[in-house]
DNA sequence: GTTGACCTTCCAGTTTCTGGAACCTTTATG
DNA sequence: CATAAAGGTTCCAGAAACTGGAAGGTCAAC
């Protein structure tokens, strides 16, 4: 099938599923005509990839994670350590967010948020 | 006071200092031999530079931040519009991050983790 | 045969720095 | 005084992961 129906089916944008092709996360035959032709096993490689970016894996972790999902022999160890590492990061993120809006509401909330220029934000910026 | 001094006092490397003067947040003076020069005043602008960018906020919205600390005549409703604003999109984030999370410890709990192939983390993944 | 929807490639821009090269100035030391 | 280390300058390139747009080829329908 053509990327516009590839990227229907996975919910990709073509512009993204060329980029993949580009770093060489797919490979899609090509048409007669020079158009990409994906099989089923094309989109199912583009759903775990959908999938996998949705975690919040980078591209590189996709990377591994595809070259395991394809290697029959890999022990479920080497997965469970890339994404459990990835797990570790987002909850320092989350931690860090956490941090930030607690802040942040409570400058909000401190701030009258009408017409004068006293502003507890502003103060609270400048420290 | 020298990039360096001034990059200790604030906490930013020099190398962001000098970025930050680029695109023209700060404009230090220069000494006669071309050396940047900074003032207390640039301190203070470096530090709530610093402090605001530490919040999450946005380059652009540090420097619409900057703007309206230096416009005495402020609305405090024109901070706190864009404070709130931030809140609101760090805990879209966080959300999103949590509900990642939540997805990859699920699959990572119900990984073995051992030498066997069987991963429930790529069968997530793949769907 | 012409319109409109798809397809192709390639280049540039986004965001926020960061590293490095090439070169100049100041300060300390032998 | 000569020199070496430390710090300063500019400018260019790269990182992450796309996204937009230009220029142009192809295909199906009317």
């Amino acid at each position: 099938m053509n990327i516009k129906e590839a990227s229907n089916r996975v919910g990709l944008p073509a512009k993204t599923i060329r980029y993949y092709e580009d770093i060489g996360l797919v490979t899609p035959d090509r048409a007669a005509n020079g158009y990409r032709d994906f099989s089923d096993a094309h989109l199912h490689k583009l759903t775990f990839l959908a999938r996998a970016r949705g975690l919040g894996f980078s591209v590189e972790g996709c990377r591994n994670l595809l070259a395991l999902w394809e290697d029959q022999g890999r022990a479920s160890a080497d997965v469970r350590a890339i994404a459990q590492e990835h797990l570790t990061e987002i909850e320092a993120k989350i931690t860090d967010l956490q941090s930030m809006a607690g802040t942040l509401s409570d400058l909000v909330r401190d701030c009258a948020g009408d017409t004068r220029p006293d502003c507890p934000i502003l103060r609270g910026l400048a420290g």
